[in-house]
DNA sequence: TATATGCCGGATGAAAAATATCCGCAATGA
DNA sequence: TCATTGCGGATATTTTTCATCCGGCATATA
């Protein structure tokens, strides 16, 4: 069980356009050179967030993405959920009512047992995502004495930023 | 995300195994003929479960699988390891240390953020399914009353099973 | 010992999904 | 108008999953 790349880029995406000066937009161009990452791949990442309403975009010159809301109401389940998709990932194809002993459908009127458990499982994993915000991944990168580089990321962004 | 089908195909088959009367083994031809999936592919899904110490084999005639050890000691999580590999889904590429203004990988002593995260959620995930038992499966199963259906399966079995 | 049964592991092939790129179009500001 | 930028679809490439087959070995039975 793997869980797409584009999510780590997703996440990455977003920890960097909660630096983003207010009023700008920044380009998936530029999000892509600043993580170098295949530029045309991440923007259909960043497309996608957008259809999330995670991310606001703008088209034409001067424009670009930037959060649709305070870091503190994006959830890393939100972005991986809008990149990854939200299907569970155990699909219950009904082993139950196939083969010689298999039940009718009207005798399954409760979910698989098996289904069950695993869908149960996933239901913790996402309650632990839910409960990480992108505010709580930013303090967790600046909780620690490096103003050097947080200067040299604020600059960066005041280059490349648009707006 | 997704989970590979091997594994519910080999949670079926572990409730199964654990209805096999004591002494006897049943082909892997016999619990892919039970569930009506493909023989040659599940014989694959059983010999990592047999790799994984959750079943034993016997080979030659008369021969077939049995679980190794009580279904109260096996758990949904064992099974899932055994045939989808425990890797973690969230892989971490360090997109931290790429870049213009990547970070040098001697300040990247802690983990990302980003991946701790993903990480704890999948943690979650799997203490949820180590909780869940075969046992507890097949009592789910049994605890509605179908003698019939039970007393059909009992029959099968014992015309199948070797030993 | 001969034979049939059945697991083991590797090689191989087919199908599906993830990864990655490109292009035409629409929108927007200079 | 023109350069810039996102949007969506089409397409290609690579990787993973799904699935089968075969030779080899182990074992019970006759």
């Amino acid at each position: 069980m793997r869980m797409g790349e584009g999510v780590e880029w997703a996440a990455h995406a977003c920890v960097l356009l909660s630096a983003l000066p207010d009023g700008t937009g920044l380009p998936a161009a530029a999000i892509a050179a600043y993580h170098d990452v295949p530029p045309a791949y991440l923007a259909k990442h960043m497309q996608a967030l957008a259809r999330a309403g995670i991310v606001t975009s703008a088209r034409g010159a001067a424009g670009g993405y930037r959060l649709a809301r305070p870091p503190q109401e994006i959830s890393l389940m939100q972005i991986a959920d809008a990149v990854d998709g939200s299907e569970p990932a155990f699909r219950c194809t009904e082993i139950r009512q196939r083969g010689p002993c298999g039940a009718k459908p009207e005798e399954c009127t409760k979910t698989c047992g098996i289904a069950a458990a695993f869908w149960a499982a996933e239901r913790a994993y996402r309650r632990q995502l839910e409960g990480v915000s992108l505010a709580a991944i930013v303090a967790s990168l600046t909780g620690r004495p490096d103003p050097g580089k947080f200067a040299r990321v604020k600059a960066w962004l005041e280059q490349n930023a648009n707006g």
